[in-house]
DNA sequence: GTATATGCAAAACTTTTGCATCCTT
DNA sequence: AAGGATGCAAAAGTTTTGCATATAC
């Protein structure tokens, strides 16, 4: 991702706009808060306002170049929307995201969706419990 | 569900609690935030503080008596546990709420999870999209 | 040069908390 | 009588907005 994704999103090629593109490009963390974002900022010369770190997501968003989540209890984090649909599973003990694909599941979704006469634009599954990690043996 | 429920929840039988109960299981819609349960209760010749209704309800989250949802971009919605565990489609133009379940889904979910050596605790599976009604044709 | 973007501070909105008072047991 | 519950107002946390200034094209 780079300047020529904003121009095509209609967004000028500002200074804030790929600094926070590169955050969510580079960042170890794939889902980050707007103030994770902010945060990450401030240890450079020129920082971004908070405000101007979530105008920035949202119109990200806007354009389809990040996805918003908003998991239970936390505030809004944001990722970078550059791999195929994919939910989550979130260890409620060391906030590890794992990301997965289920055909399965997908499927399944529009079997019950049109079993109701619903028509699917989106959907959210996230799955929360212990990681390998932090699941007691 | 009435004052032996809140007793077995350790909660004194107060005229709050009741109330909010009362309005839980008598609404027409399932549901509700915090503000439409004290809304709900402003009618009434003695209402409730929006605090107090906060606090019930989180008391009732905590002893299982009710389901708290965070929908995307809605504030809190608390809904009646007095059905088996389902999940849910919304429609992003009326607002409706269609419930439902699918072994499918739930076992595949499960599936997934324990290639991932993961432990499901919870999950959140909601559908965006329009119903009926509202799908143009 | 013009339109758009940013920074800052203030506002908006949801939810929580402190504390004095009241109610249930 | 004692402990927990409530109301009110104030605080906290997140996100949005108004407006003057700065920047991209």
């Amino acid at each position: 991702m780079d300047s020529s994704d904003l121009k095509q999103a209609g967004l000028k090629t500002t200074l804030p706009r790929l600094k926070v593109l590169s955050i969510l490009e580079n960042s170890k963390i794939r889902h980050l808060s707007a103030e994770d974002v902010y945060r990450e900022l401030l240890n450079d010369e020129t920082s971004l306002g908070l405000a101007t770190v979530y105008r920035v997501l949202t119109q990200f968003e806007e354009a389809g170049l990040v996805i918003r989540h908003n998991f239970e209890g936390e505030k809004a984090v944001f990722e970078l929307n550059d791999l195929e649909h994919h939910d989550h599973m979130i260890c409620i003990k060391c906030g590890r995201v794992i990301e997965f694909v289920d055909p399965s599941i997908e499927r399944h979704q529009e079997l019950v969706a049109e079993r109701h006469d619903f028509t699917i634009q989106d959907h959210s599954l996230t799955l929360y419990g212990t990681c390998k990690t932090c699941t007691p043996a």
